[in-house]
RNA sequence: GGAGGGAUGGCAGAGCGGCCGAAUGCGAGGCUCUUGAAAAGCCUUGGGAGGCGACUCCCCGGGGGUUCGAAUCCCUCUCCCUCCGCCA
């Protein structure tokens, strides 16, 4: 079924709900400011939509006068009365160009509106703590970690471990695509294998599995907000209008788009093991060593869609099972709350999943548990029906249920023993049938 | 890739440019009848915007055009079906 209703604004990215700057100003301009929101957007934004507005009724009142007299020619002919109709006919051609000008003048309003709000994020949940950046988050707790262990010992980078077991072809890599690519070989392309059916098989009680295609249309991944003005990350295919997947979350997130559901069947949880391509514009320099930042990785993705009253709840369950492997495979991780000022565009609420890796000393994010709350079902279009009726918007969430490379480097690094071999999670002793490399 | 046909409400399926947001059937919900159920009968049954409300406006795959007026005519895009070709 190609094409869903337009949006209210029938723009690209997700959105706010412009109703709430128009009925309850002052308590989301107030939920703004904690995401360092420059207070002129909203105002604007409340402007321009009570403009757009006293707009719409100009144009419905016109609109409707035309209609009127339309339907009074129709009558005419009817009645075989020609002549009048025809001099009506003629008065309301110019009522015509009056509807038209009234239309246009809506469009520029409407695009001026389209502009702020675009810009404008998601609401913070009440109970994200306040915070600037990444400084002010919380970590919540920490997993299986003893910084003892680690301290003074020496840890070498997984990139040095994987060349030096044969795992991991950086050069060939460079070689064939360029930087931040990967070459795995033998063991490393088992264990990488290993890694994602092992995170499918651990959720495939709670979650559906979906193949997606990795290839979307500008249409789906503009309306999951992962294609705006200011975000240049995903890949184009050239001579198509189709885009590579940043995430899964972008194909199962386009799922339902310009559905109703039945509210019987949320919630809805899909898991996706995809290919994930990423641009990385703007992070050069950073982490480019080894395997922290790559423009092409693997990873299952985990989404769900419910009800707005159930969110905290699939927010706090969807941890868990992003938690889960972690421990499974016994690796050191903490649990982050992020503050207001570092929470993404779309989020209201997100707990990051790091986890530790010695041989760069470093936590590295595996998991962004994110409630986006109503954002992206808004620009989506992606509603349910209760059951006593009425149709509202779902509340959706993702997060990463296994992110390779990283928690494949971060395996390299923590299992490195003495003699240069690494030792193995025995949780993949059944996917790799060993329980070491080298 | 080439040739042709199609897209209408939850589903099926009508719709001479005005009386069509849309017949009819099915499904679903409510009521009547009934000890209960079935049958039968009556009524209701898409989404969005605005308004206290009467009500008004928009949506018949998406976008654009012609017209006083478009589900209906024209252009274009997407998807589906049939046939031919190619192919893991």
């Amino acid at each position: 079924m190609p094409g869903w209703p337009a949006g209210p604004l029938g723009s690209s990215g997700p959105m706010i709900d412009t109703r709430l700057l128009l009925d309850d100003f002052e308590v989301t301009a107030a939920r703004l400011a904690r995401k360092k929101v420059d207070p002129a957007l909203p105002e604007a934004a409340r402007d321009l939509a009570r403009r757009r507005r006293e707009q719409v009724r100009r144009v419905d009142e016109a609109r409707s006068a035309m209609n009127a007299g339309s339907a009074r020619v129709g009558a005419l002919m009817r009645a075989g009365r020609r002549a009048e109709a025809d001099d009506l006919r003629a008065e309301l051609a110019s009522r015509r160009a009056e509807v038209d000008e009234l239309e246009a003048t809506l469009r520029e309003i409407g695009a001026e509106l389209d502009d702020v709000v675009l810009r404008i994020p998601n609401l913070p949940a009440d109970d994200v703590p306040d915070g600037a950046g990444e400084e002010d988050n919380v970590v919540l707790r920490t997993h299986g970690f003893d910084p003892s262990v680690y301290a003074g010992a020496k840890w070498a980078p997984h990139w040095e471990v994987a060349e030096r077991l044969g795992i991991f072809d950086a050069e060939r890599a460079a070689k064939l695509s360029g930087g931040m690519f990967s070459v795995l070989r033998g063991d490393g392309a088992r264990l990488l294998r290993a890694l994602v059916t092992f995170a499918l098989d651990l959720n495939r009680d709670h979650y559906e599995e979906i193949l997606p295609p990795h290839l979307v249309r500008t249409e789906t991944i503009s309306r999951t907000g992962h294609l705006t003005k200011f975000d240049t990350q995903a890949y184009r295919v050239r001579d198509d209008d189709l885009w590579l997947v940043p995430t899964a979350e972008v194909p199962l997130m386009g799922l339902h788009q310009g559905e109703i559901l039945p509210e019987a069947g949320l919630p809805r949880r899909y898991m996706a093991y995809t290919v994930c391509w990423r641009r990385e514009a703007g992070a050069a320099g950073k982490d480019t060593r080894g395997l922290q930042r790559v423009h092409e990785f693997h990873k299952v993705e985990l989404v769900k869609l419910c009800k707005p009253e159930d969110g905290e709840a699939e927010l706090e369950a969807l941890l868990a099972d992003a938690e889960r492997p972690l421990q499974i495979l016994g690796l050191p991780y903490r649990v982050v709350l992020l503050c207001a000022g570092d929470l993404t565009f779309s989020a209201s609420k997100v707990y990051d999943l790091e986890v530790y890796a010695p041989g760069v000393d470093k936590w590295l994010e595996v998991s962004s548990i994110s409630l986006v709350t109503d954002f992206q079902a808004r620009r989506g279009q992606i509603r349910f029906r209760r059951e006593g009726g009425g149709v509202e918007f779902v509340h959706s969430l993702n997060g990463s249920g296994l992110a390779t490379p990283r928690v494949w480097a971060a395996i390299l690094e923590l299992g490195q023993q003495p003699d240069g071999t690494v030792r193995l999670p025995a949780a993949l002793a059944p996917y790799l049938g060993r329980d070491a490399i080298g």
